[in-house]
RNA sequence: GCGCCCAUAGACUAGCGGUUAGGUCACAGCCCUUUCAAGGCUGUAGCACGGGUUCAACUCCCGUUGGGCGCGCCA
């Protein structure tokens, strides 16, 4: 039995987008699951656009998320080199190859004079296809243009007659008529081979058995079949199998770009997003359960995990489920991690500048994330969320200050409990909150009369985490002297 | 223009001839509650349209419409 072989082969022109991701995940879950290879390939045939950038984004986007590969850059196999511009030699081997069986042949048309001739067909409102005009020039013409120095490609000798068919995981039978096709460029004037060449040879050279990729890709397939056949690899193409997976779309329907905004896995990263929420939310887009499970663990992903529940249909990319599913992910957090993965925002909102930090301070760290975790949805949100604890000062909210602290006895009560709180014995949770009520029961006021005055005398909010906790949290001479420094801002005024 | 693919609420989807069309996000209400959340409960909302086939169609077939993709010396 054969191994199972897959690969993501991303192009490094630009970040590791979201539906690059999702096909990376379920390349790389179908392989886990079947105990297979998970090959990550740079196909860096673009000359202007591909960048060295581009690669160690996509690298990074791909570690982030945790799609180790077992083979790819850093990580070598007998199968490669796994950057196609390091493959150069093979594919104008296989290219001569096909040359000499008279598959494929030499075109000397420019770029301009291709254009033109798209440009005129889609005019008439024919197929902006290649005609075919190299493709059985006598020999005395071919000599003539060779002399005048004309640069060539090598297009491939596409069948005009048939049908080509194949089999796909998500798509069924899928049939195109090899007419419809045009002869493609196998290798460019650079001698770089196009992306239909490249990915034939690595995907045989490479021993792929799955090719799971785009929709987009589908009516790629047969050009690359028919060019499997002509290499002589019927039996190779054959065993090959195929999941098109459906495309990742724009909330307006449109292709997701930029526009929809954030579409790259680095924003994700850096907008507070935990990898496994984005990996879980990606592997929903385009397949499910047959109960609609939503929330899977890793491992649970790769077990359930199979093509055959792949959807056909084009998914809308929604940033709100995803947004609801981080949060169940970071109230999953243990605190420890949960703390590690806020570090880096609290320090790039300036609370944490120590380094190492002491322990002291991580400990009311995570104290104060502890108070919150509930309520997070973003990494990001952490550092407003528990700033006023953390922080030695605090600020009032103006509306707060109007809403409770103008309120007529307001500062009374509160330099009375400032008071009072001196003399508790200790000061917990507990030890506050049945305080806070006996006060105002002593006091004949309703609960709300006391702990909204002493919510935003003490930290300037109206809203917070639970008031006792933080209370706690904060410590009994912080919060003495944060009620009383609100007594005297505002008993002058 | 030609070809291919797709079509269940605002979004992701389950369904695979007979279901009160199920789940999740979002939205609304109620409960819980010191605030904000979280949680619980309830609710609003869906089979694109038109023909067939069938005792019976969301489900099968054809067409229409709508959307996507491909037709590059881009991948």
């Amino acid at each position: 039995m054969q191994k199972v072989r897959l690969r993501f082969a991303p192009s490094p022109t630009g970040f590791l987008h979201i539906g690059g991701a999702r096909t990376a995940l379920f390349n790389w879950l179908f392989a886990r699951k079947a105990g297979g290879a998970f090959i990550l390939r740079i196909e860096d045939t673009d000359e202007v656009r591909s960048t060295e950038e581009s690669v160690s984004a996509i690298l990074r986007g791909m570690e982030w998320l945790g799609l180790n590969w077992d083979e790819g850059p850093g990580k070598d196999g007998n199968f490669g080199p796994y950057f196609q511009m390091e493959r150069l030699e093979l594919y104008k081997k296989y290219a001569e190859q096909l040359l000499q069986a008279g598959k494929a042949y030499r075109c000397y048309c420019t770029p301009e004079e291709l254009e033109a001739m798209r440009t005129r067909a889609m005019l008439a409102k024919r197929p902006p296809k290649y005609d075919g005009r190299c493709r059985d020039l006598p020999q005395t013409k071919r000599e003539e243009l060779e002399k005048s120095g004309r640069k060539t490609v090598i297009r491939f000798k596409t069948p005009t007659q048939g049908a080509t068919e194949f089999n796909d995981f998500v798509r069924g039978h899928v049939t195109f008529e090899n007419a419809l096709l045009d002869d493609f460029v196998l290798l460019k004037t650079s001698g770089i081979p196009t992306y239909q060449f490249a990915v034939v040879v690595d995907d045989y050279s490479m021993q792929i058995t799955h090719v799971i990729r785009g929709d987009d890709h589908l009516s790629n397939t047969p050009r690359q079949i028919l060019v499997f056949h002509a290499l002589g690899w019927g039996d190779f193409i054959r065993n090959l199998k195929f999941a098109h997976l459906s495309m990742i779309m724009g909330p307006d329907g449109s292709r997701l770009s930029k526009r929809h905004g954030a579409t790259s896995v680095d924003e994700y990263k850096n907008s507070g997003y935990l990898p496994e929420a984005v990996l879980n939310y990606l592997s929903l887009l385009g397949w499910s359960t047959e109960d609609s499970q939503q929330l899977f663990e890793k491992e649970e992903l790769i077990q359930k995990f199979s093509l055959e529940r792949c959807g056909k249909s084009a998914a809308i990319f929604d940033p709100q489920k995803l947004l609801w599913m981080n949060g169940e992910y970071i109230r999953k957090s243990k605190i420890g991690e949960l703390v590690q993965k806020s570090l880096p925002f609290l320090k790039s909102a300036g609370l944490v500048s120590e380094d190492p930090i002491p322990q002291k301070k991580l400990d009311l760290i995570q104290s104060c994330i502890a108070l919150e975790q509930e309520k997070i949805k973003l990494l990001t949100d952490v550092p407003k969320l528990i700033d006023f604890l953390i922080e030695e000062d605090f600020k009032w909210d103006e509306k707060a200050v109007e809403k409770v602290l103008k309120t007529p006895g307001v500062l009374g009560l509160l330099a009375e409990i400032a008071e009072r709180f001196k003399t508790l014995a200790e000061f917990t949770a507990a030890s506050t909150e049945k305080f806070c009520k006996d006060f105002a029961l002593e006091k004949g006021v309703k609960n709300s009369a006391i702990f909204h005055p002493v919510r935003v005398s003490t930290s300037g909010r109206t809203q917070g985490p639970s008031l006792f906790h933080y209370l706690e949290v904060l410590g009994k001479e912080k919060s003495i002297a944060r009620i009383l420094k609100t007594y005297k801002q505002f008993s002058t005024t």
